[in-house]
RNA sequence: GGAGACGUGGCCGAGUGGUCGAAGGCGCUCCCCUGCUAAGGGAGUAGGCGGGAAACUGUCUCGAGGGUUCGAAUCCCUUCGUCUCCGCCA
């Protein structure tokens, strides 16, 4: 959602962000159509002023047992009254059109994110580790020997169908460990909140984050309205939606492991096998709400979060940033973290750590009271994952696996194994 | 799931069709007075949208959305939420 008045300030700036996604400039309609709008808006409260003076009159004559006067102008305001709601409808049309062409537009993207076409014009802004030489072929985790027995795919797609997975003994294990080192790390090193949220959504909090209107096939609906959450960002970022909170209560960092819904709608046939794209998965993700001045570095201090989980599991990455053509629409800026995958022999996207700006606080009507003083101003939000624990799965142990078929665990994750330092070549945690 | 009650400004709380954006209290801000770890007096204290250089001004908002009416916080409908009792249940 944009700030008409923004646009009305500087159209070539604007039009000149958007053509930065490749979008047609939008602002000479938009201030037409917002042209129209002040002018209906005006007339409409115009004639009701009137109105509210009559009404005023009719009452004292009312008051004042004046018959006569109080039937007389009863009758003059009685006429009106059509042509007074005409007018108010024709205001709140054009009033309703603006917001609705405004919501559609995507967020302008950040003055320093690179120009590009697709992913593969995102430039690396820092990299972690060294890619390992194996002296044997590296397999896919679902390959591995150590992995094979703990995780299912065809008692999912029994259940359930394709897209599901069904994990067992050592790698469930494993599994809920990375979920729970995860949150303690972000929890008693990064300092943030820890939240349980819900999963089920009202239809509001969707168009507050972005979901909708333009990605419902992207999500899933129960049968009573409510959206299962495709993130905990929805959840999250919404705990702010319709609030106006003190400054000094900024900034808020949440963190969150929810399971995630996804249709996958439109990736038919891309990473079919293993477990890296499921209708449903678990992530733990970051949210943080700021004061506008402060975004930017929350941005880098969230990335850095993100990232650490990598490097205290010792496994190697590189962090890109997306380039115009690759930006999420409701995102200013984003930093992706591609993790090293040596049965795949290339990096793969693990997180994305991003800051919409005031794109979603507008849309959620979510703003503050500066500490100074003045008019509350709509908040900063962030979101970026901390990180998808699935993929986290996967990139652990795809990089520990052994030429015996067995897996070697990051230290890092040994107390929350009890002491378990591997998965043999059979599958057990010992 | 059944029955009922309720939803007012930062908070508490009046207000059941007419000058109510809304008494009063608390809190907060500023000013005055006061010389003792305080009290008293005065003023101010929501947001959105529109007009205006500004002062200021119009309009809308009493959970939300519709409706009745010349006029609604007050009446009607829908919806969301909270509470109580019953049922069910992890």
């Amino acid at each position: 959602m944009h700030d008409i008045r923004t646009i009305r300030d500087n159209p070539a700036a604007f039009d000149a962000a958007l053509s930065r996604r490749g979008i047609d400039a939008m602002s000479s309609d938009i201030l037409a159509l917002d042209e129209q709008r002040r002018l209906a808006i005006s007339l409409a409260e115009a004639a009701q002023a009137h109105i509210n003076g009559l009404s005023k009159k009719i009452g004292a004559a009312k008051a004042n047992s004046d018959n006569e006067l109080f039937e007389s102008l009863r009758n003059g305001v009685a006429k009106r009254k059509k042509e007074i709601a005409e007018q108010h409808q024709l205001a709140k049309q054009l009033d309703s059109d603006l917001s609705d062409l405004l919501m559609g537009i995507p967020n302008l993207p950040a003055d320093d994110v690179p120009e590009g076409e697709d992913e593969d014009d995102n430039v690396e802004i820092h990299r972690y580790g060294n890619v390992p030489n194996f002296s044997f072929d590296p397999l896919e985790h679902y390959d591995i020997p150590a992995i094979r027995p703990g995780m299912d795919f065809e008692t999912a797609a029994k259940l359930s169908g394709s897209r599901f997975v069904l994990l067992s003994g050592a790698v469930a294990r494993l599994h809920r460990a990375l979920a729970q080192f995860m949150l303690d790390l972000h929890v008693e090193e990064h300092g943030l909140t820890e939240t349980i949220t819900p999963v089920l959504v009202r239809e509001e909090m969707m168009y507050g984050t972005g979901q909708l209107p333009k990605f419902g096939e992207d999500s899933y609906q129960t049968t009573n309205g409510w959206w299962l959450i495709p993130t905990a960002e929805v959840t999250l970022t919404n705990i702010v939606n319709g609030l106006t909170i003190e400054e000094s209560y900024l900034p808020r960092r949440y963190v969150a492991h929810t399971q995630c819904f996804r249709s996958e709608a439109g990736s038919a046939g891309r990473d079919t096998s293993g477990m890296l794209r499921q209708h449903q998965f678990e992530k733990v993700e970051m949210v943080s709400i700021t004061a506008p001045e402060h975004s930017d570095a929350e941005h880098q201090r969230m990335t850095k979060c993100a990232e650490a989980v990598l490097e205290k599991l010792e496994i190697p990455y590189r962090t890109v940033v997306l380039c115009t053509g690759d930006l999420g629409a409701g995102m200013r800026k984003t930093h992706d973290i591609e993790v090293w995958l040596p049965g795949q022999n290339t990096y793969r996207e693990i997180a994305s750590v991003s800051v919409a700006g005031d794109y979603q606080a507008r849309r959620m009507n979510a703003r503050y009271k500066p500490a100074e003083g003045g008019k509350p101003q709509f908040v900063h939000t962030l979101n970026g994952s901390g990180l998808a624990v699935g993929r986290t799965l996967i990139a652990v142990v795809e990089n520990g696996q052994q030429e015996d078929g067995s897996v070697d665990l990051p230290a890092a994750l040994h107390p929350y194994l009890r002491g378990k330092t591997r998965i043999t070549a059979e599958g057990a945690l010992v």
